[in-house]
DNA sequence: TTGTGACTATAAGTCCGTG
DNA sequence: ACACGGACTTATAGTCACA
């Protein structure tokens, strides 16, 4: 489920790479900030990764925002 | 790491379990929703699992519920 | 500076049960 | 209806070398 397509996780990670570059930081230096991996953010941006909690914490803390900012681009199909 | 007593995760799990009572719903009823075990539901509203942010979106969309407003509870330390 | 595939360790998450 | 546990399978965390 890693690599498969998921629409949320890309939209996560298209609202991680945006806010990231809004702030004109690069995937290391976020990375860094948030104490992860480099190449872990890029597979976040790219939506390759199912983030923990612990994780969109840590990231929406590097970048500033609450976290369910990094959460608003993402539409679930209600009933 | 599991049980160890994480802010984050337990204040999502705190948020779970309100929105859960409030509509009357067996732990068992949300798993179900969610397509998700019974005891992993339990589990999450006492804090003890770091949610993945497609369980989180599965967990909402149980709940009829956005997913960031699971997160509205989360406070993290701005400098 | 980023994309990507591969990799190991650990935690997620399921399924069975108990009180 | 829930907390809690053991044993189990699968996914994520986290890192690396290289394009």
């Amino acid at each position: 489920m890693t690599s498969s397509k998921d629409p949320i996780l890309a939209a996560f990670g298209s609202r991680v790479r945006q806010l990231r570059k809004e702030r004109s930081l690069s995937q290391e230096a976020l990375a860094d900030e948030a104490g992860l991996d480099r190449s872990y953010i890029g597979q976040v941006e790219r939506g390759e990764k199912n983030v923990s909690l612990s994780n969109i914490c840590r990231i929406s803390n590097a970048l500033n925002v609450p976290p369910q900012s990094l959460l608003e681009t993402i539409y679930v199909h209600q009933e």
